[in-house]
DNA sequence: TATACGTGGTG
DNA sequence: TCACCAAGTAT
């Protein structure tokens, strides 16, 4: 099928920059009026997005309460959070996110403590390496940074572990600047509802982010909320395998459910196999780790997989990505 | 652009 | 049971 992954192309925008890029001051105390009294623009300086009112109406009512979204979470604390919600389930951060803010409430806290402590508080959220990136994250700010989590998306963008989609989530759930934030709901869900397809395919990062730029209101604090809302919808009712059309607040204007809900057809992503891959051999090497209090042996790595070329291949690629420790006397350690 | 990278819940 | 899925990033 043509142009199967594309979303529209649109002019490649990204946000202004700032609370005040929204148009004129006067423009958004205009349109901020309006929202309160509940009108029309009298004079839109272009239509919002049909999505937006519903969208951000159906959040006011349904969306959880989740600790990093309330008033108090800091820059550090939005940051930590993404981070760990990088491809792990919000059920199973939950816990981990307050245990890590608890003994790490400052980036300067985090750069204070070993790497390998931050890998092991990790617990098993997955990816460790994001524990290592996110530590390594911590020392730059403290670097070059003052301790605090910038504001800018570029800056955001030079951190480790932040890419396309985090640094843009920070900065407007935590600044709540005007950006884009487009993860695999924000896709789902404007694949569906603007182009009427049933998945929105391979990601390709800069139309992604345009085909989002276009849906943004203008308002800065208008368009984060909307950022956050497009996701817990995605997350809540547009999900992947059975999405909960019956209740979605965008149905009348859904594309996807006006065409029929026709099934994808595109080129698909293969999921990988897990048993039997490297990255269960190191999963398994670094549990024997994390559960250790102090150096282990090389017997006792040994015995978590028979395959000896596997298991060594594996520790190797552990080491090189720093978060196993060789030790001089030949045992093994979460670096120090 | 495609692939490697953990772990556990779910239909 | 097992394939799919979960707020991506780095290479």
């Amino acid at each position: 099928m043509g142009n199967a992954s594309g979303w529209s192309g649109q002019a490649p925008a990204d946000a202004r920059k700032g609370p005040a890029a929204a148009g004129t001051v006067a423009g958004a105390a205009r349109r901020a009026c309006e929202d309160a009294v509940g009108m029309p623009p009298s004079v839109p300086a272009r239509a919002e997005s049909a999505l937006a009112g519903p969208v951000l109406a159906w959040y006011d009512r349904e969306a959880r309460e989740l600790p990093w979204r309330e008033p108090g979470a800091g820059a550090w604390a939005v940051l930590v959070s993404e981070i760990m919600l990088q491809q792990t389930p919000v059920n199973r951060v939950l816990p981990a996110y307050a245990a890590w803010l608890a003994r790490w409430p400052t980036p300067a806290a985090l750069a204070a403590a070993a790497p390998g402590d931050a890998v092991r508080m990790w617990g098993r959220l997955g990816y460790p390496r994001r524990a290592l990136r996110l530590h390594e994250c911590a020392r730059q700010l403290v670097a070059r940074h003052d301790g605090i989590v910038p504001d800018d998306v570029d800056a955001l963008l030079a951190l480790p572990g932040i890419g396309a989609y985090t640094a843009r989530a920070v900065a407007a759930f935590a600044y709540r600047q005007r950006h884009p934030v487009v993860d695999t709901n924000v896709r789902r869900v404007v694949a569906r509802a603007v182009l009427g397809r049933g998945d929105p395919g391979p990601p390709a990062t800069t139309r992604d982010l345009a085909a989002v730029e276009a849906l943004l209101p203008a308002d800065a604090e208008r368009s984060a909320r909307f950022g956050v809302a497009l996701m817990e919808l995605g997350a809540l009712v547009c999900v992947a395998r059975t999405p909960r059309c019956g209740s979605c607040p965008v149905a009348a204007d859904c594309a996807w459910l006006a065409a029929g809900s026709p099934a994808y057809e595109g080129p698909t992503v293969r999921p990988q196999r897990f048993v039997g891959t490297d990255r269960q051999v190191r999963g398994l090497l670094l549990g024997v780790l994390r559960d250790a209090r102090h150096p282990v042996g090389k017997a006792a790595l040994d015995v978590v997989w028979t395959d000896d070329v596997q298991r060594e291949r594996s520790l190797d690629s552990l080491v090189a990505d720093g978060l196993v420790d060789p030790l001089p006397d030949g045992t093994y350690a979460l670096p120090s």
